[in-house]
DNA sequence: TCGAACAGACAGACCTGTCTGTATTGTCCG
DNA sequence: CGGACAATACAGACAGGTCTGTCTGTTCGA
């Protein structure tokens, strides 16, 4: 019999179904009573896996970053077999999740908009995903241009947090492909010289 | 005698109050409550002038777009007196945005983060104002290229909008910098060609 | 029999929005 | 000149709902 410890079904449950709700509605319109309605798991299950709703909040931060880099993950390996250029395949990969229906941002950005507090230990998660994300990136321009990245991954950096706000505000995915014509071209350039 | 209409002074220490608080600790985290206390109004005042608090909000969100094209004005012509490109005055205005103290990033992308409902009227009310704000912006492109600058103003677009957002879940107001060089660069070389 | 989860009442705080009543001020008219 | 009147705003009680978090039971499967 396996040890249930963090593997239990009702847990599973409410991170699947916090995550979608947050994602969905907002952190803070979503209430615990509505997330064990819909999670079908009684108030007392929640509260004996999460200390509080902002220790599940911090869970459903970790919980998705292990989603996010497993969809990019898979969604390059299938856009790289025909690419080869791994940032090319990035911002593919970065489209279709512009174009998923509900698509509605980038759910770190927006729990350190309504966390709001820089003290709150999801703001800080934020920040370090954040971090983390940013040394993926730059490992992707990387493998174009080597130890030249440097210079150029920060400004990448900068072209998708923005082309993922605008493409959410606008209703649009076009943002995406600005960001991509100009991620490419600053690469070519770098490498050009 | 003047019509108060829409200048009283209880309806205008509400909307300076509102501003304040909202962007401060968030629109759903402040109460009605709170701002008529730090505004010294009581509530039948507020809601005399504003039918509710949604109505409060996008008020706020419209005496808010006021307020900022008011700062990039003087900033800019401050800056704009030395420097004569208005493009780099621009970002010298954007770094003392982020250097300012209590800077929490972009009113507007955050009320629609908050708001996360599409058919909100402060939601509309921020992708218009977006709309507004990249064609201010474009118009300083085009002062350097002419009609050539369609086709990089939307990329400096979203370096502003990725900086903001990474200034503030940062903390550090370094990314003006990568994106002022980056767009200065794509305009020198649109220029150039 | 024992542990995990379900079910739901409950407390205490906070939310928006309504309501009543009072104080102040300026204007108009006799 | 002076009193009635209207407009504006302050003060605060109140209703009805929602929020988080705690508590007591019950049910079910190993």
């Amino acid at each position: 019999m396996e040890r249930t410890k963090a593997t239990s079904e009702a847990r599973q449950r409410i991170l699947e179904t916090a995550d979608r709700l947050f994602y969905q509605d907002g952190i803070r319109a979503v209430g615990i009573d509505r997330i064990i309605a819909e999670a079908a798991v009684a108030k007392m299950s929640l509260y004996k896996h999460f200390a509080s709703k902002d220790d599940l909040i911090l869970a459903v931060l970790k919980y998705r970053e292990e989603k996010i880099l497993e969809f990019f993950g898979t969604a390059m390996e299938r856009y790289g077999k025909r690419t080869k250029d791994k940032l090319r395949a990035f911002f593919a990969a970065l489209k279709d999740w512009f174009e998923s229906p509900g698509f509605r941002g980038c759910a770190f950005q927006n729990a350190a908009v309504e966390l709001a507090d820089p003290k709150h230990a999801g703001t800080q998660f934020v920040k370090d995903h954040k971090r983390r994300f940013q040394e993926f990136l730059a490992g992707l321009v990387e493998e174009s241009l080597g130890k030249g990245a440097a210079k150029v991954a920060p400004a990448v950096g900068l072209l998708v947090e923005g082309a993922i706000v605008t493409a959410v505000i606008q209703g649009s995915p076009d943002a995406v492909d600005v960001a991509r014509d100009t991620a490419l071209k600053l690469v070519a350039e770098a490498k050009g010289v």
